[in-house]
DNA sequence: TTGACATGAAACCATTCGGTTTCGTATGAT
DNA sequence: ATCATACGAAACCGAATGGTTTCATGTCAA
């Protein structure tokens, strides 16, 4: 039987400050480890690992030339965390949906 | 010296999927404990405690009334990651941007 | 060919996470 | 008063997380 592997989703992705920076650090080009590794105070090893949970949830690619890997930004995945958010953005942006919201609150109380 | 209690962020706070259902049961309005853990298979003290994680990122209120804690859904904390997301927009949205993430590449392997 | 560089894999570690069960305590109903 | 209901706190547990160090391997340079 194989090992169930990790495999993240984006949720699980961004959760983390360090990724967080990482896919903003590869907004601006491709990088090798080094590059990133080096605006941070882990280890290479750890920043290596962050950049595969990345890669899991489809957030990054890693392409090998020479003895390097460079790492780029594959924006496709927050698609879904975009549409999750859509569903919720009515309760704050509509002003229809905070009234229905109020209605509901006066309701619960009565 | 006061013991560092977690305090999670919105990010973390999206990251368990029982804790989106939960956002999305509470867009329906408010809700006490017993009709929320009713929807789920884990103990009510299990999703007590998820409905307390989103509580410490802003995304529910508790409300006591008589023997029952009401449960609300508060959209705020949302608009930190709608920002988030809004800065990475512009790579896949924006046909430009696009055209500079491809003339980048076309530098590197130069 | 020898050596430095860039990296991933593996083993390990402490902490957090998501879940359970048990217990204590308000509150509301009889 | 008594008893059931609704809940949170606490202790516990296995697995996942975020980090480390060590080691092996492939690649470029001298």
């Amino acid at each position: 039987m194989g090992q169930a592997l990790p495999q993240h989703d984006v949720y699980q992705a961004i959760a983390d400050p360090s990724r967080r920076r990482l896919l903003r650090l590869l907004t601006q080009g491709e990088q090798p480890l080094s590059a990133l590794s080096g605006q941070f105070d882990m280890s290479r090893t750890a920043v290596s690992k962050h950049l595969r949970v990345l890669r899991e949830a489809g957030l990054v690619t890693e392409r090998r030339a020479g003895r390097e890997t460079r790492y780029a930004f594959r924006p496709e995945p927050l698609a879904e965390l975009k549409d999750w958010l859509g569903y919720f953005e009515q309760f704050w942006d509509n002003k229809l949906a905070i009234l229905k919201h109020l209605v509901e609150e006066q309701d619960e109380n009565a």
